[in-house]
DNA sequence: TATGAATGAGAGTTCATTCAT
DNA sequence: GATGAATGAACTCTCATTCAT
């Protein structure tokens, strides 16, 4: 609500943007490590070396703190792998980079991505404003593996019985699915398993043209 | 320090396993509707209509209470589908019962199979003891598939290039996957919508013979 | 809204109700010292020995404990105020009664009871259960004003062009005008002189028969 | 450190004057509407328009903007009152306008004169400085009383055993009084009510001569 | 002169836990 | 075995104030 610190475009704002970001990313780490339930202000304020007060200053709320970080992960993992996708020509590969990249999020020892992803889920089942920011990355990660889908079907290098809403709904949730597994360390699914079972499955599913 | 649930069948222990029980049940609706991490003693007490004290005298600490709870919750949704999967002849059927079983737990309104599962990943992600208990959920939910998958790929009825541990593996991601969007009211993912594209990409994967 | 303490009768409640009596007349000192608005819970745990925590698990919020502490002490000044006017019989010594007992609840010094009655109007301007208490209070100060001059005007002790309900309302005003001088060190209106003008204005209003 | 209200005369002033004036009014109605403990900068910056750190640029601290405001309400309604006694003729005449003038002061809906005045009282309890600048101006309602009883008994028209200085004392305590009751909105004394009983009291104290 | 940025101090409240019965 | 009483610890939030333009 409150927002009084200025983005970082004038000389005066650039500093104040700057510990902004650094907080975001602090916050983010506390987050993954923690839980978005347990990340307190004092946890960010150690993490950041930014005092309690002033995070509070910047933010208003702890939620609104928790919100802000969430905003900032996804929007900054969003940007990353839409540009990335849009740079390769060929379903497939734009496929295998977006499970690829997903299931790299659950990386042992540096699964921020995936656990921040986490975190952002199970906040939004008791958030309304975290929900409809869930709601509107789940959109956007759709939207790309559907359009991708959509266009291997129509170039002749997919043959599937799903249509691309489906394939979209169902790569998400197997990308979802292994990545819990993934982050909590099941013994049963590794992880160079995980990109291999997720890539397979994919594959078969969408009938990949070998050639 | 944590005691196995008295399931009641001395005499003097008869009550008090009836209150534990009810205990035990009340703790898993808390946690479905507010999240482990805000589930409180007071919560379950006022829920349960048993004292705050009284409840730590039956499990001891919070977070003693939390895995009884969990595990109650597991334990007797396990019990109902292996005896329901074992009824059950055709390797596909066997597939399908565990799928509508797994998607049903998120049936809007009535939930709480599926939001007691996202608690107790969840909760296992930062706690130990939890965890060992999911992955042997897990491991349980994961041989039920892979023999049923096995089962099918020796009998002809399934024709797949996935080994059946992978299949196990994706299935168990498909129904998570899904059951993340779903209890999170995701409006690209509806119910009866969840139930088909999980079913059909088995299908799919499985190669059900038609027969 | 929360009562969990016994009052005082069981052996056990004994106790409690001891504490509880003893943290009101510590509220009642806070409050009269610093004022109502200013009265913390600290304050009242540094004066009367017992924990922050107690005293919310006793009383529940600070405004109930601010509610607790102003009707403990009008309780007991009423009380005491009505047992006193009722065993005397002559109109024109509880009239004097009441008018002394109420300024010398200013005494320079000893002003606890006149300090705990201003900031009760003060504080029941702004808190809607505080001011049904205050005008309860009101509404027996007045009656036992109103009751005696009614005696005095009928037994021809008085001689009055006032109502004896104008009687009570100018004596209430006139005992709380002057308190509030002495509360607040007015030059003006020392002790002496205010018992002394109190007296002579009633004496003058009542037309007090001199026999 | 504090700085009297500068009234506008020099050039560069006159602007800084004339949003002094605005802060004081806006200060004014915050400590009449929440009481002067909960009169808060950010109030009186939300009511005025005036950013918090430019109150206190103008006024030091929160204490000396307390007092710059109650100073300058009570200097603007001493002002108009001495004005208007001393513009009567009759003593009897400036006894009920000064009588009134303070009634009308708590007039149900439009208050903020009474209101004002019974927050610097209690102000003045605590706050040595607030406290010479209440002795200071009951010393000028006094003596205005006084004064005009004084000349009244000169004259013939009152006829008293009180002094004029204990008039003064008395009247004073009445308006206070009668005002306390109808700032707490007491059902036992309404507006009208209040003005017939103090101005009866007066005129039997003061044996008004009827011609 | 005027104002936004930043921060330390303090307060109420929640809650798990300990203790006594 | 069961439960009410009591309490320390922790956390969020408010607010006056200081500082740097």
């Amino acid at each position: 609500m409150r927002e009084p610190v200025d983005i970082g475009k004038s000389r005066s704002g650039r500093r104040a943007g700057r510990r902004k970001f650094e907080a975001l990313e602090a916050a983010a780490r506390v987050i993954a490590e923690r839980g978005a339930d347990a990340a307190r202000f004092v946890d960010v304020a150690d993490e950041s070396g930014i005092p309690v007060s002033s995070l509070q200053y910047y933010f208003g709320s702890r939620e609104d703190l928790l919100l802000a970080a969430f905003r900032h992960a996804s929007e900054t993992e969003l940007t990353a792998v839409v540009g990335e996708v849009e740079s390769r020509g060929d379903p497939w590969e734009q496929i295998t980079f977006i499970a690829e990249d997903a299931v790299f999020g659950y990386r042992p020892g540096d699964d921020l991505a995936g656990r921040i992803r986490i975190e952002a889920w199970r906040f939004g089942l008791r958030d309304e404003e975290m929900r409809s920011d869930v709601h509107r990355d789940y959109s956007v990660w759709h939207r790309l593996i559907a359009q991708s889908t959509a266009e291997g079907i129509r170039s002749g290098r997919f043959t599937t019985t799903l249509s691309s809403d489906q394939i979209a709904v169902v790569t998400l949730a197997l990308l979802d699915g292994v990545g819990l597994r993934l982050a909590g360390s099941d013994p049963l699914v590794t992880f160079a398993g995980a990109v291999e079972v997720v890539l397979a499955a994919l594959h078969s599913l969408l009938g990949v043209d070998a050639s």
